[in-house]
DNA sequence: CTGATCCCTTGACCTGGATCAAGGTCATTT
DNA sequence: AAATGACCTTGATCCAGGTCAAGGGATCAG
């Protein structure tokens, strides 16, 4: 298998991508963790202490509500980030659990090695500038979407949007991220695969 | 009245503030723009040529559905940003608007002056990169709420969040931006005041 | 002063989606 | 191989919030 962080660095050649230095220093700060089904990267009440790197698996992130009912607000699958940046940066405790859908790899960049790569290598200030503004606007888009369209056109949405999530992951968990009962979502399914 | 570009020199002293250098740069970068009431700063279909920061005034971005519908997505009062930085960054078209809903005063950083400024002071890399995460992790928040509380709950906490907008901004715009109806948002209201 | 616009409210009725409950199928554990 | 638990489905019923329609008070332009 690869070496996780070849597939770190080949991800910041989308970017601006990484000279030597950058990569090692990269290599340095950051560190490689597996985790099996159902393990967990961050649990509400800790501090979100790493900024993390799916190399291999898929992640959910989810927030429990008074009642116990969860709802899934990101999924990370392979070259994705996940992380709770509020709590990451703040170091104050997380609302939210980051949970392992499959048996994952992920690459962990700690707190302090971020703003050390930050300051050392403006770079990477760049790119995670980039990444970051990538996913806002993806996440402006959903809004728009949640507050604009039916449950059926926002499921629609995402199968054509994100077909290997739809396949990988249970849609009870596609349902929470939709904001609809999977009950709901069941029957949304067995209505469109009729019209058929 | 103050110069404008004193107060957003000002707002950037909240991050890591700005040398007289990157003072200077930022001023020949950008420019002052005024709006009335109901300008636009962005049309559907034109490229977002500005990343915007609210000297004074509000203004909201939403998009149009089919039925010609608005979504409000954001507003934004005096100190903060305003931009789709989708079409801002990749130079394509919105779908999106920005309406001033008062007379306001804005300062405009384009395109090629916000890349020049990012690669020749990279203190803005890191500047911009804070405040979109800061942006990124309240859209996260508003994301959960929409999914996880009632109607009643988000107006409650809007109201409680952003007093300032609640009292200057019309009901329907609010109304659009919770996800609600105008009608359904007065009645929630009536019921509250009546709890009183 | 006088229409136009906005904007808000209230009523009557309707519907998308929630809730509750039950049963069914796998896959994992023991 | 039985038992547990995760996941999906279907039915019956309910309700938060939408839709449609009408009226009324501000505010602003001519």
């Amino acid at each position: 298998m690869i070496d996780p962080h070849e597939i770190l660095c080949t991800h910041f050649d989308r970017y601006l991508a990484l000279d030597e230095v950058e990569r090692n220093a990269l290599r340095e700060r950051s560190s490689v963790r597996r985790l099996k089904k159902r393990g967990f990267l961050l649990q509400e009440g800790e501090v979100c202490k790493s900024y993390a790197f799916v190399v291999e698996g898929c992640l959910r992130m989810y927030e429990m509500d008074e009642k116990g009912v969860e709802h899934n607000l990101q999924f990370a699958l392979e070259n994705e980030w996940i992380v709770d940046i509020g709590s990451f940066h703040a170091e104050k405790p997380s609302s939210l659990f980051i949970e392992a859908l499959e048996p994952s790899t992920v690459i962990c960049i700690e707190h302090a090695d971020l703003l050390y790569l930050y300051t050392e290598h403006p770079k990477f200030d760049r790119n995670f500038r980039v990444i970051i503004e990538d996913q806002f606007v993806e996440l402006q888009q959903r809004m728009l979407r949640r507050n604009a369209s039916s449950a059926e056109q926002r499921h629609a949405h995402f199968v054509e949007q994100h077909p290997a999530l739809a396949a990988r992951v249970p849609n009870v968990h596609i349902a929470s991220y939709l904001g609809v009962t999977p009950e709901f979502l069941s029957r949304l399914k067995s209505k469109t695969s009729k019209g058929r």
